[in-house]
DNA sequence: GCAACCGACGAATCTTGATACAATTACGTA
DNA sequence: TACGTAATTGTATCAAGATTCGTCGGTTGC
């Protein structure tokens, strides 16, 4: 009788008594024989193990005014805003605002759906971290697709591999991944990089199937974690691009303050989504927050590059002022 | 600017600052300025407002063995056991019964379904008050109908209609209710009863069309909350199903211990579900246990009246054991 | 205009729950 | 077998959080 999953029964007992009838520790260490101590540690483990689990929900309407005014304002079918505890922390508004958006996602229908992803966003990777297993039958053969290639240094990329592989997971959906730097040195050596690999090819031919596209937006510096050149741009490609009046990019694609794209020679560099393969109205999500990000989220907004936004309360009032 | 939703929203901060991110209480405090006590009583506040909910998963899985073993037994569809803290006391026993229905029904897609509610079952009222609100868009027409008329005294009534009006929200449904006695005094009156109100024949015109019925398992007994007679069995009708062989009955018809129905003149006088109604498989759900009721969830499932069980460990194990 | 009342708040205090430490056991290795 | 190591549990203690109580500001009623 032995099994492995004699604690977590046992985990499961203690943290019905304790949460669910409310008896204190004491009480129940004394009912089940065992010390004070033990119920507190199986306690923890079964927070650990996730078998208790405390949400704080942001209740329905908190935001709602300055949420509906951003819809007008800008055509967006979905608003959603976070509180961010420091404004300057833009790692931690990333981390609420991938929390924020598990909760929505978690809430939509997806199954049978074409779903691009973009694995380095650091916000949508605190998604994924979040998002809990659903327990809805998988129907349909949902599709996972990267929208963009590798960048960064090796550790990002094994990062955003097991990202994509996990969101899958979650989701109840199929991984394709793009086995391939997300930017190339030359136009040529893209066309031999797609040719190359199969799965590469497969997943960039779902990109013009999307349902729904998990976009990142980005500003047009080289945050942390990248690197430029490799299979990033380097700090000239940058430049020329801010020279052309780019204010930020969308899966490295960049549109000037209006959210004009900015056709040069970059693109042909990229491997990755393209705008225009962006899926219609309704299924443009992006999560992005913080200072930083702002002019690249009011151009992506300006250019109707997306429909529904998760962001913070300061991006959101900025958005509205002017 | 003083509305009532500005201290939701502080209670929300406060919750997410302390569980979201794992700040101690007195360093919220002294970030906003306020004392620990406030902070406190704040989080105790979020949690009655169900800002921040602690739900106790029961682990897929836990209880596999002997859940796919009644399945197999009795040719349900579905099995859920719960761990009865104490088995004697069944009072908790149904309460935990509905906490865990919740969490299951919370898990269906039910919109557009016709859904027979057995308002006076203990545990369904039970898993009402756990339930919470979905946020799921109402799509189509669902209904939730009462499958037996009132039984018991006035109190007892009236909560069984709040319950039901209350799961026809939570559940986005309309109710529709049967305001008669559930047990008449001769067929006679039982017929006038029945043409008397407009509701009441509607909500019996949908008995058959139910797609799921959330049925009550009971004794042959008068529980405590009930009293003979009136809209009630009188002791001599219950003794009268006992000699005919009833060891437990289905929103009161009668069955015996094989779950053959016990037709009498007593069907006669019950306003409410017939057996027959039932919906097909795969909608009878009953939420039902502890030693009392014992015979009865044997017969019911013998005589393949539900489908859908949802009982405690040691009932389950008894259904195992012969 | 004043007294009585009510609710919100913070300081101090008490209760509850977490943890450091030691004892115990199980297990692998010399 | 004896020893070392690691895992597990309970005891005692400490920290965190809940609660009590008194104060203050505002409101109602006379």
């Amino acid at each position: 009788m032995a099994t492995d999953l004699e604690p977590r029964r046992f985990m499961t007992k203690v943290a019905r008594m304790y949460y669910t009838h409310g008896i204190r520790q004491i009480e129940i260490a004394s009912t089940l024989g065992i010390s004070q101590a033990r119920v507190s540690r199986l306690l923890q483990a079964a927070e650990h193990a996730k078998i208790v689990r405390t949400i704080v929900v942001i209740p329905e309407g908190l935001h709602a005014e300055v949420e509906e005014d951003l819809q007008k304002r800008y055509g967006l079918s979905q608003v959603h805003i976070v509180e961010a505890l420091d404004p300057n922390d833009e790692a931690g508004i990333n981390r609420d605002l991938g929390e924020a958006a598990a909760l929505i996602l978690s809430a939509m229908q997806l199954s049978g759906k074409t779903i691009g992803f973009t694995s380095w966003s650091r916000s949508l990777r605190s998604l994924v971290a979040t998002l809990e297993p659903s327990k809805k039958k998988k129907s349909g053969a949902t599709r996972i697709v990267e929208m963009l290639g590798d960048v960064g240094p090796p550790q990002s990329q094994h990062d955003s591999t097991r990202s994509t592989q996990r969101f899958a997971d979650l989701i109840g959906g199929t991984p394709l991944f793009i086995r391939a730097p997300g930017v190339l040195s030359s136009a040529e050596v893209r066309e031999a990089m797609i040719s190359y690999d199969a799965h590469t090819r497969e997943a960039i031919a779902a990109l013009d199937e999307l349902d729904v596209a998990l976009v990142g937006i980005g500003t047009c510096n080289i945050d942390a974690p990248l690197e430029p050149g490799g299979n990033f741009f380097t700090v000239e490609q940058f430049a020329m691009a801010k020279s052309l009046g780019a204010v930020g990019q969308i899966n490295l694609r960049f549109i000037d303050a209006e959210g004009i794209p900015l056709e040069s020679e970059l693109d042909s560099l990229v491997i990755g989504v393209t705008l225009a393969q962006l899926p219609a109205q309704g299924g443009r999500f992006a999560v992005a927050g913080g200072r930083s990000k702002y002019e690249a989220v009011r151009a992506a907004l300006r250019g109707h590059w997306i429909d529904t936004l998760i962001t913070d309360m300061e991006t959101a009032e900025r958005l509205l002022q002017e």
